[in-house]
DNA sequence: AAAATAGACGTTTTT
DNA sequence: CGTCTATTTT
């Protein structure tokens, strides 16, 4: 260490420390904003440039595609092409990987399938009521399909296998707390759940995660062979990991142990899926010896903007303390808008209208651009009246996450069609095209072939291709079913001549999207969309154009794949565009050929979650929906309420400030919400709400007063009159006002 | 088996 | 309110 290279000059003095703490266990509490994804790119160039590692015993593993790409992209900046070596993905991705080289291990084909949330939901349906004899009626709140799914996975998250669930159930320790009639369900359901997927050669998200560890705990030769190859490992987000991440990681550290764990205790907000905290505060416990270091220097807020954060983060106790400083200025005090109703507008519509005047007018003002602000939002749900205002405001915006382009029905319907050429053992896809488009297979007939598969037991598809010896078929039934079946087997046939030659590099015209044009053809599925869509020409050439969109996604993997294609002497990391492939990424990466295209604009508006804000910056920031009953959400106030009133009954203290406290994980949302702001921060609420077609009436959130009232510029905007009378829509105000005013002055 | 109509139902966050 | 679901009708 006597010389320090150049390039890591950039870099502050714990940061630089960070970098250079190459050997054994590193943890890296780095606050928002302190520069940690520059500490991990410097690192990885280091290990590369100067200790001389091959950049192929790196991994470094990040919770979004998106940030695996960013930091690919600019740790190509420093090293070069080198950077390509390197690994970097989401642990589901790694996990995906392992399984796809060492699954058979396991008896999981190497096509596998990867169900998405509505075939888990769809596989456990079926097995409530074909095998548990229970009716699944969405929303029944007894057995609510969702709710069982979420405790299966939540099992599955901490490693808990179906025995070790029953029996957890039996000894009523489910979360902490009794076992209810739920646990009970789903304790029954769940190695129901295992099987079939097994049955069905399939994963589900957390299979990706369990799957590999299982794999690494049985089979000592894969573990080796992970542990001769990746020597360094890097794990970003570290306090987003849940029980089997934490295991998966310890696994593959090995004895080596170089394992450098970033990430901010106050910035952990997955609890809900399985994410633990305590993983990042225990990590010295799990890593005696571990070095550890701490990044409090902000290079990204203004000094209001972290007084306020670290004013709302210091309520939660059960933390790591930090507090986060800067060299930045004071900069403009923190907004507060609250609204009321106005004209007979709700006052939503209201909020949402100021704020897109606001935003143009910010922008002529200091010269910015679009892309400068982000408004941020609680659930998905909020994003209409904005998007509606930006509209009419003719400000051009994206709105980030909500309802993936892979969950439209169109690309669903298409996916399955591949999915079953690729894996037609796959019952849940096979089951979604089996009468689409409409050939003739009805319920009766379905019912009956999937008694007879069950009977053997052996897969559907299998069952279907013998269809003359089923039972209860009759003639022209079973020629649906042979039609369907054979046009299936050409298409398999086609597929599998088409990835051959491929796969053994002949360079014929053949390609994967030139078969999938063909599927769609055949299939007339653009026919189908048109037909589903009868009522509005409009709206079915939109869908068709989905449809469409989705093959020419297929088309741009294909040729990427082929143009990041290494030299020849190393291959070995490398594999031709393949279906599988293709399939991997369409359920484990968010559609990035979209984000991508809408990444490279800066010019828009950005509209997304507070989770999807995480790690990302903004000059300006608007947080809407400062509400109680939005942030705090009601779903966490009440799982806040049941676990307070539990601790009551046992006679026990209740711990509001444990890490699985839900209200602190909603204030720590708030915390990543406003340490997103650069420049300006600007946080509003309403007095009153629409909701469904009645008024609500609103408090504001108590994380407001958290916020030393000093660093606030409060506006009341709204007057006039509502569809209340003038008299209660002026009480209702001036009592949500005068509170929040009071807030203000006591807090 | 498909279409049409009535009805319920719900609304967190996402790899 | 509007989206999806269940039931009924043809």
């Amino acid at each position: 260490m006597s010389h320090v290279p150049q390039y890591l000059h950039d870099l502050n003095p714990e940061q630089r420390q960070a970098a250079l703490a190459t050997e054994g266990p590193v943890l890296v509490l780095a606050g928002a904003g302190s520069g940690k994804t520059r500490m991990l790119i410097h690192r990885i160039a280091y290990l590369i440039r100067d200790r001389k590692v091959d950049p192929r015993s790196i991994l470094a593993v990040t919770f979004t595609n998106k940030a695996a790409t960013e930091m690919r992209e600019r740790v190509a900046k420093i090293v070069g092409k080198e950077a390509r070596g390197v690994i970097l993905s989401t642990f589901h991705s790694l996990g995906a990987r392992i399984l796809r080289d060492h699954g058979q291990r396991i008896g999981l084909p190497r096509d596998f399938s990867i169900y998405p949330t509505g075939d888990q939901l769809a596989a456990i349906k079926r097995i409530m009521t074909e095998e548990v004899h229970v009716t699944a009626t969405k929303g029944d709140d007894v057995y609510d399909v969702k709710r069982v799914l979420h405790q299966i996975s939540d099992w599955k998250n901490r490693l808990v296998t179906p025995d070790e669930a029953r029996r957890e159930v039996a000894e009523g320790d489910v979360k902490g707390n009794r076992s209810d009639d739920y646990a009970v369900l789903a304790a029954d359901v769940y190695p129901r759940y295992e099987q079939s997927l097994r049955a069905a050669g399939a994963t589900d998200f957390d299979d990706l995660l369990l799957l590999p560890v299982q794999l690494l705990r049985e089979h000592a030769e894969v573990r080796e062979r992970m542990w001769k190859r990746w020597r360094y490992l890097m794990v970003d987000e570290y306090q987003d990991t849940n029980g089997a991440q934490l295991e998966m990681a310890r696994l593959l550290a090995g004895p080596l142990k170089n394992l450098c764990v970033v990430g901010d205790d106050d910035q952990s907000i997955y609890g809900w899926r399985g994410a633990d905290a305590t993983n990042i505060l225990d990590f010295e416990r799990h890593y005696p010896g571990a070095r550890v270091i701490v990044m409090e220097e902000n290079y990204r807020s203004t000094q209001r903007i972290l007084d306020a954060a670290n004013g709302v983060i210091a309520n939660n106790t059960a933390r790591k303390a930090k507090r986060l400083r800067t060299g930045n200025g004071p900069g403009p005090k923190i907004d507060l808008w609250t609204f009321g109703e106005e004209n007979s507008r709700a006052a939503d519509e209201v909020e949402a209208e100021m704020i897109a005047s606001e935003i143009g007018v910010r922008r002529f003002r200091e010269q910015l651009g679009w892309g400068d602000f982000a408004v941020l939002y609680r659930t998905n749900l909020q994003a209409k009246p904005i998007e509606e205002q930006l509209r009419a405001a003719n400000i051009p915006y994206r709105v980030v996450g909500g309802q993936s382009f892979f969950d439209r029905k169109e690309v669903a319907d298409l996916v399955a069609y591949l999915r079953v050429v690729l894996n037609p053992k796959d019952e849940v896809a096979l089951r979604r095209i089996v009468n689409y488009p409409v050939r003739g297979i009805g319920r009766t007939t379905l019912l009956r072939l999937v008694e007879a598969a069950r009977a053997v037991p052996q897969p559907l598809y299998q069952t279907m291709k013998a269809v003359e010896q089923v039972d209860g078929v009759n003639r022209a039934q079973a020629e649906a079913v042979r039609a369907f079946v054979e046009t299936m087997e050409e298409l398999r046939m086609e597929f599998q001549s088409t990835q051959a030659a491929i796969d053994h590099g002949v360079t014929t015209n053949r390609t994967l999207v030139g078969f999938a044009r063909e599927l769609v053809k055949r299939l007339r599925l653009e026919e189908a969309v048109r037909a589903d869509n009868a009522k509005s020409e409009r709206a079915a050439e939109v869908r068709v154009d989905i449809l469409r969109d989705f093959v020419a996604s297929l088309e741009r993997y294909e040729e990427r794949t082929w143009a990041s294609r290494p030299p020849p002497d190393e291959e070995d990391d490398w594999d031709p565009p393949s279906l599988r492939g293709f399939l991997e990424r369409v359920s484990l990466t968010d559609d990035d050929d979209r984000k991508d295209r809408e990444d490279d604009n800066p010019e828009l508006v950005t509209l997304m979650t507070l989770h999807s804000a995480k790690g990302l910056e903004f000059s300006h920031v608007f947080i809407v929906g400062l509400e109680e009953e939005i942030l705090p959400h009601s779903r966490s106030m009440k799982a806040a309420d049941a676990a307070q009133s539990e601790a009551e009954e046992a006679w026990e203290q209740f711990d509001s400030n444990g890490s699985g406290d839900p209200i602190a994980e909603e204030r720590r949302l708030f915390y990543v919400g406003i340490t997103r702001a650069r420049h300006r921060l600007t946080l509003s609420g309403c007095a009153t709400r629409r909701q469904r077609d009645n008024v609500s009436v609103r408090q504001p959130s108590r994380f407001l007063k958290e916020i030393p009232p000093e660093l606030v510029e409060q506006r009341n905007a709204g007057t006039g009159v509502t569809s209340l009378t003038q008299e209660e829509s002026k009480e209702l105000k001036t009592n949500f006002f005068a509170q929040m005013k009071s807030m203000l002055a006591n807090g």
